[in-house]
DNA sequence: AGTGATATATCGAATGCCTATATAAAAGGA
DNA sequence: TCCTTTTATATAGGCATTCGATATATCACT
């Protein structure tokens, strides 16, 4: 099943940071990885990534590095720095709230009298 | 707290429709409640709300009529249709897919230590 | 009379993501 | 050999979504 593109945005950034916490990864990988372990929710485009990955490393939050693959072209590595790292959990806890929050409309239906 | 803008949009159509669920509503009532339920996190600004009713309306989703109020202008009420509660019901499984397929992510993916 | 809350509405700007396109090398089939 | 697919990175143009600023109008309170 795929996602409603129109649902969420902005939440790439977490998703590929999130990514890159578990250790360097290249650009294809991600979206492989990513599509993986999101059981198909996610088809992050390379339209979409690259330029992504561009802005966060002008941020500070990865830095990059290129390596010699064992075939094809060589692949450009990305790590995720400690600016990163605390941009992650800033934006996982964004995360949190809002899909708590989400959850309590859905949910609340009922509760409209109080309060 | 508030959620960080750039984590997610695309998702107020649905939490507008959810609202109507509930009974017919105004839009100044639609913002207050929203605000309420969500417990801040959702600050739907007017200039968000009413283009969005009015797309919603075309689309068949609402239907508006107005009623004078005791005191004051008189309210604009929307009402959710047969089709506006259909769409409903997909919006709300395309964000449970959403937000369990980020949830799996957050979580450290399929290969991470079991479940 | 002035301020703030209620109530609806539009416009311009910013942001975020996708589609289409381009380049390049290796693998596999016809 | 040629052609298509997969791997791999990259840019340009465009669409959708949301917010800030602004406008109008009535009522309550001071």
């Amino acid at each position: 099943m795929e996602a409603d593109k129109s649902l969420v945005s902005g939440s790439m950034a977490l998703l590929v940071l999130k990514l890159l916490e578990d250790g360097d990864k290249y650009g294809y990988q991600m979206t492989s990885e990513l599509k993986a372990r999101s059981e198909d929710v996610f088809h992050l485009k390379a339209g979409t990534l690259y330029p992504l990955l561009h802005t966060l490393e002008e941020k500070g939050l990865v830095t990059a590095y290129e390596r010699e693959a064992a075939a094809g072209k060589p692949r450009r590595y990305y790590h995720l720095t400690k600016e990163g790292q605390a941009v992650l959990r800033e934006k996982e806890a964004a995360w949190h709230t809002y899909a708590d929050a989400v959850g309590r409309v859905l949910r609340g239906g009922a509760c409209s009298a109080g309060t």
